[in-house]
Formats: C-alpha cells, sequence, structure tokens
DNA sequence: AGAGAACTCTATCACTGATAGAGTCCGGAA
DNA sequence: TTCCGGACTCTATCAGTGATAGAGTTCTCT
C-alpha cells in the first residue's frame, strides 16, 4: 500500500465529496491515509499544488478522453454540450467549481479550449469570433456554478432577512424568478437557456413567450 | 475615535489593498484599528459578515446611487455599460471578484439586478428573456474577473512549465490570444467584445474580420 | 448617584499549512 | 555479508487562523 500522488489525490476528492473544500486539510487527508500530514509534503509541494490536481481529476471524470467532435452536430448545440458536460463536472463535487476556479494551470482546462475553439474553427467560424465564443462560454459557466454552488446562505445570514421586504424591493427580479419557476423550468433548464442566450444570441427563444 | 462597524469594513478595505483577502485577518485588523481582535466581534457576528460588509463597501464605490437608467441610449449599450462599471468595482480591489462571489445575499448585487431587469423590461422585453440577459451578463462578468484575478501562477507552479510544449499542444489557443493581442487590442476589449458576444449574439463583429 | 448598555480587554480553544531534522526501511553494489 | 543511499515516514515545532468566555472598563441616560 506505498503512498503516492495518486493515491493521495483519489482520497483528496473523497474527502472533498464528505467535507467540502474547507474540509480538505493535510491533517484530515493524511489521517485518511493512515499517515501524519508531513509525510504528503514528499509527495506534494505545498497545497496549492493538491487543489490543481483534485482540479484535473474532476475534469477527468467527465472529460476521459479529449471528448469527441461532432459528427453531424451543428456546433451550437455540441457547444452547448461541452458546456453542460463541464457544468456536470463542476456540480458532481462540492465546491467544483471553486476548486476550478482556484486551480492555477490546469492543463485539462486548456485541452477543452483547444478542442472546443479547433472544433469552431473548423466549422468555418473565424478563429478570432471563435475564441470569443469559447472563451464566453467557459468563463460564464464557471460563474454560473460558482455562483450556484455559492454556499446556502447558513442560518445566521438568514436572521434579520426580510423576505417580504426584500420582493418589495427588488420586484422586477421576484417576478422573473416566479414566472420562470412557475413554467415547470429547473435550473439546469435555466443554465441551458443563458447559454443559448449566448451562442445563439438574443434573438434565439427556447421557450413558450408569455 | 468610536470603533463602529462603518470603521471596520473601511480598514478592511484598505487591509484589502494592501494585503489581499488572504491578508485580511481579524488580528491585523484589529491590530490595524488599535484593537483587540475579540473587539471585533462586538461590531460583526462573524468573518463571513465582514466579508459581505467589505462586498457591499467594494459595490458601493462604482454604484453609489442606483445608477442611472438610460435616457436615449439603447438598452444594449447601456447593460453593457454597467457590465463594464461593475468589472471595474471587482478590478478596482485585489480579489474583489473572490469577495463578490463569496458574499452571500448582497443587497447592492441584487439592487443591480433589479435596475437591469426593470430596465429591459421597461424597453419591452419580455420579462423571462431580460432574465436570462441579466443573469447571463452578471453570472458572465464576474467568472470574467474572478479568472482575471486569479492569482499570477507563483513561482514555484512555473517551475517544470514547458511553454513550447504547452504551444504545441494547444495550437489553437495559442494561435487565438497571439492573434488578438497582435491587432493591437486590449484585455479590456476582449472583455467589451465577449460581451457583445452575449448581447448582440454572435452575428456581431466589433473588430475587424482579419 | 446609580443602572445598564456599550465597548474592550486577557486568556484560551481547537484548528490551519508548513518546515526541520531525525529515524526507518529496503534494494543493490562491493 | 556488509554497507550505502535513496525513498519514505515520523516527532516536534512554528507562526498563524477564527472564534468564544468572561471579566473589566467607560459612557450615557435617568
Amino acid at each position: 500500500m506505498a503512498l503516492d500522488k495518486q493515491r493521495i489525490v483519489t482520497e483528496a476528492v473523497a474527502l472533498l465529496d464528505a467535507e467540502g473544500l474547507d474540509g480538505v486539510t493535510t491533517r484530515k487527508l493524511a489521517a485518511r491515509l493512515g499517515v501524519q500530514s508531513p509525510t504528503l509534503y514528499w509527495h506534494i509541494p505545498n497545497k496549492a499544488a493538491l487543489v490543481t490536481a483534485i482540479a484535473e481529476a474532476i475534469l477527468e471524470q467527465q472529460f476521459p478522453e479529449p471528448a469527441s467532435p461532432a459528427p453531424e452536430e451543428c456546433w451550437q448545440d455540441w457547444l452547448i454540450g461541452l458546456a453542460g458536460r463541464l457544468r456536470r463536472a463542476l456540480l458532481a463535487h462540492p465546491d467544483g467549481a471553486r476548486i476550478i476556479a482556484a486551480s492555477q494551470l490546469s492543463l485539462k482546462m486548456a485541452a477543452i479550449s483547444e478542442l472546443a475553439m479547433s472544433t469552431l474553427v473548423g466549422r468555418g467560424i473565424p478563429l478570432r469570433q471563435a475564441r470569443l465564443i469559447v472563451l464566453t462560454v467557459l468563463r460564464f459557466t464557471v460563474g454560473y456554478v460558482l455562483e450556484e454552488q455559492a454556499g446556502r446562505p447558513d442560518a445566521d445570514a438568514l436572521d434579520g432577512f426580510d423576505m417580504a421586504a426584500y420582493a418589495a424591493a427588488y420586484p422586477t427580479v421576484m417576478a422573473g424568478v416566479t414566472e420562470y419557476f412557475q413554467s415547470g423550468r429547473t435550473v439546469d433548464d435555466l443554465f441551458r437557456d443563458c447559454l443559448e442566450q449566448i451562442i445563439y444570441g438574443p434573438a434565439a427563444q427556447s421557450g413558450p413567450m408569455s
């Protein structure tokens, strides 16, 4: 049962699932591996490198191979699917988006960009525009999930939160939220609708207009 | 020189500017205020509340009044300007985006959403679509700046980073970056171009096509 | 003058990531 | 068979973190 980086990262992901990113400490991780915490530092230079490794592992689960380009599908739908997979990868673990955002120089993320951009260019989209679209979609996705996963406000924060006052102060926001979900749509639909907004442009209407 | 929440937050922002978010500790903050750290806890319930207060202060600086609706301007350009101001607010302080993303239930952020959505609705955009557009733009902006501010990779991480190999592995990404900046555009232009992608749709071309 | 709120202190808890340096284990060479 | 050196792990410790308890002080209003 030799300890190597692979085993450390695997266990770190398990710890992440159990306790969230703030629960991933070198001591707890070492304890799970039946080891003292300084031992980890023989295998990893510092904690940031561990987080980056976790990020790669998370992406790896959802993008094992470079992922497939599209055969016959239009690039718009393919790109929406790619972003959806990315979102699913981030949602699959607590604080997934935080981890990706915090990890520096993720090779897997670069690979995803490369795949997306080269696919678009292959479909005849000018390089400049392909870059803009891919960058927009990827950063939007991370930002979206980041806020999706942003801690459910803890009990303390909800003390003194006046729902009625909120609704009165921000009526349009409230009306928008209510309207959307009353029509039977889910948070997954919301993400997709936003993406279509980006990719197909404001002209696109995916749902029935009220 | 009585200590109150206002003074604490002001000094916290100064500390943030000097040392970044990780440098904002209760002890350092207290020391700057000529006080012991437990004293702060009489004025704030916990550190999360402090971060939220910092977030509100940062937004307040860029959005002092509810911000002005547009008089004659088309809503697209107005919304781009709004997002630009938000980005500037986040960039004005180290880790600004991280702070906004971490703060829960920001009232100022809700106010910005309300302003944007009601403006769009006032221009005849259906509620559903106004919500999608505003949500997309705001989350994109936070995600964008978050990555913009993501720590410059420290020296350790750059050890063993092979630039040439990177360029070889991800040629389209590299070509896209090179092409963009060689044409004289800046990172500010990049943000704006991405936003136009969202708001005007993929058909829009703001710059010369290569 | 006295009561109580407002405010700050000392002391301490249970943690965190990180490093130094000593020790153990094991495979291969002499 | 011995010994060496790398691989690996340990104990001990550092300097710091957010947070709380509880005692003490100061200010203000009645």
